[in-house]
DNA sequence: TCTCTGACTATAA
DNA sequence: CTTATAGCCAGAG
């Protein structure tokens, strides 16, 4: 049985991860898979989400994580099974103010504008220099 | 118990 | 740029 305690407490921090995304940002299921300490299984980070029981007692669910703000490393939100999902959560992102646009394939890419990515990207973009990098030590902060 | 699928990603060609 | 491949491992049948 302790493999299902485990893989509840994988859940648990998959959850918790999800709901550090800021309000209006996004991110990808690797970072949260290395958030979790488990980077290389970004794959079971979809199955958690997929998991997230949508009655509002529960301690996790639809309602009070954020799992719309979580798609896949090419900035786009990941096609699943039902195409009625994804259109779901590109509905529950442009809510929440971010642009998505819808490519002629019907993928639907997330505009991340300057950088709506929470914390940052990849390492390997973060050597490439696409990191915004706040310039200054001038910190400041608007939300609504 | 085995097999197949999948809300992924990095790397190679 | 696109396509193929190899890891990963939790569900569902």
């Amino acid at each position: 049985m302790a493999r299902s305690d485990e893989a509840a407490a994988f859940f648990h921090a998959v959850y918790s991860a999800v709901q550090e995304i800021p309000h209006g940002k996004v991110t990808s299921y690797g970072h949260i898979a290395k958030l979790v300490g488990t980077p290389q299984r970004p794959r079971q980070v979809g199955v958690c989400l997929k998991h997230l029981p949508s009655d509002t007692a529960a301690r996790f669910n639809h309602a009070n994580v954020p799992w719309q703000r979580v798609i896949n490393a090419k900035g786009v939100i990941s096609p699943r099974s039902q195409p009625s999902g994804t259109l779901n959560q590109a509905a529950a992102l442009e809510a929440e103010g971010v642009v998505v646009t819808a490519g002629a394939l019907g993928e639907l890419s997330v505009d991340l504008g300057e950088f709506g990515w929470f914390p940052r990207l990849l390492p390997s973009e973060e050597a490439a220099g696409l990191v915004p990098q706040d310039s200054d030590d001038d910190e400041d902060e608007d939300d609504e």
